[in-house]
DNA sequence: AAGCCGGGGCT
DNA sequence: AGCCCAGGCTT
């Protein structure tokens, strides 16, 4: 039996019963690889349900708002996947008469939509021969084929897609992809694999050279930017507070904010806190107004708050700034949780609704 | 080619 | 504390 067998025997017995599984239909494959891309699918399943319910066709999806796509997002992260599905969603529904692309090439032109996920898509519901690579596929085919080009190199990428497209199953498409990243999530993880219960143990290079703890290679790591972040809170005699949209390109685009003040990096470990004058002057620029008639300025949390990311480390402060009345655009502080927000300000509002009320 | 983009779970 | 997750886009 070579490679695609074992691994189609396998999925055979150990697959799990998922929600997309029992679906060919591309709005819902495509909806579902968005919500995994480098998401677990543990974390992702609540997602799609969410999703699913409140957006049963494109056409549905396509008609919401960013805001209220967002919202729902809320908590998944890599918010650009949100903002691309809906564009994707308007572009088929409105475009393409509802109708998703039928092939791989054509897959590749939807926002959101790269080698990966095109490849999900065409093999899943029109059966197109082409192999999904992905990090269990990466993870899987190292260790097997002890292939050692590291996976995060142009060279490694090209090497391992033309692997994958000798190794797959092109008559059991469907199938042996979502085989082979099945195997990669459930037995040949990324620390402790399963290899004694291993199908493929017997033939498996890293197993036969004790390399399986070091496969795959992986040539770049990733520096941790550390920030400073200050929230200024402002809140009226009349309960009201200030939210603002992020539009800055980078992180949480599109997500809202409370007015934010970010002092330069060392600042905090040097005891230079930001001064009243200057956390108050941001306020102030922020609402577009010159006199605030602030009552008083509490600080919330008195050590910073370490909000960890992947590539950042946000070590934020909370400020209630207590005025006398806020400008237009103000929003009653029960509407704040409204807003699509990072879940490092759900949380705030969350500590500050018992704090407050 | 390299950097950026989230949050959570596991070790 | 570090790694990884059903990757893709921007620079």
């Amino acid at each position: 039996m070579e490679f695609s067998d074992h691994l189609l025997n396998w999925y055979a017995k150990n697959k799990r019963e998922l929600p997309w599984r029992s679906s060919r239909d591309p709005y819902r494959i495509w909806l579902s690889e968005i919500i995994l891309q480098q998401t677990r699918v543990a974390q992702g399943l609540p997602y799609y349900e969410r999703f699913v319910n409140a957006f049963p066709t494109v056409h549905d999806l396509a008609s919401a708002s960013e805001a209220e796509v967002l919202k729902l997002w809320q908590g998944l992260g890599y918010y650009s996947r949100a903002r691309n599905l809906l564009a994707t969603a308007r572009e088929v529904s409105r475009e393409r008469g509802g109708k998703f692309p039928g092939t791989y090439n054509d897959l590749l032109e939807l926002k959101g939509v790269g080698p990966y996920t095109a490849a999900a898509i065409a093999s899943i519901c029109f059966q197109e021969a082409v192999p999904v690579v992905d990090g269990n596929v990466f993870r899987v085919l190292s260790r097997y084929f002890g292939e050692v080009t590291p996976i995060d190199t142009s060279t490694g990428q090209r090497k391992f897609r033309e692997l994958a497209r000798e190794v797959m199953a092109p008559d059991a498409i469907r199938d042996y992809n979502q085989a082979i990243m099945e195997f990669g999530a459930m037995q040949c993880t990324p620390r402790n694999p399963d290899c004694d219960s291993c199908p493929l143990a017997d033939s498996c290079v890293a197993r036969g050279t004790q390399r399986v703890d070091s496969l795959p290679v992986k040539a770049g790591k990733t520096a941790v930017r550390k920030r400073n972040f200050h929230y200024l809170v402002p809140v009226d005699k009349a309960g009201n507070t200030w939210m603002e949209l992020r539009t800055t390109s980078g992180i949480w685009q599109g997500l809202y904010q409370f007015p934010l003040l970010e002092s330069p990096p060392g600042s905090v470990t040097r005891g230079e806190e930001p001064t009243q004058k200057s956390l108050l002057a941001a306020l102030s620029t922020a609402l577009g107004e010159k006199d605030l008639m602030v009552d008083r300025l509490v600080q919330f949390n008195q050590t910073p708050k370490v909000h960890k990311l992947s590539h950042q480390h946000l070590h934020t402060t909370f400020w209630i700034i207590y005025l006398d009345h806020l400008p237009a655009g103000r929003i009653p502080l029960a509407k704040m949780e409204e807003k699509p927000v990072p879940v490092l300000i759900a949380k705030f509002i969350e500590a500050f609704k018992n704090s407050y009320f």
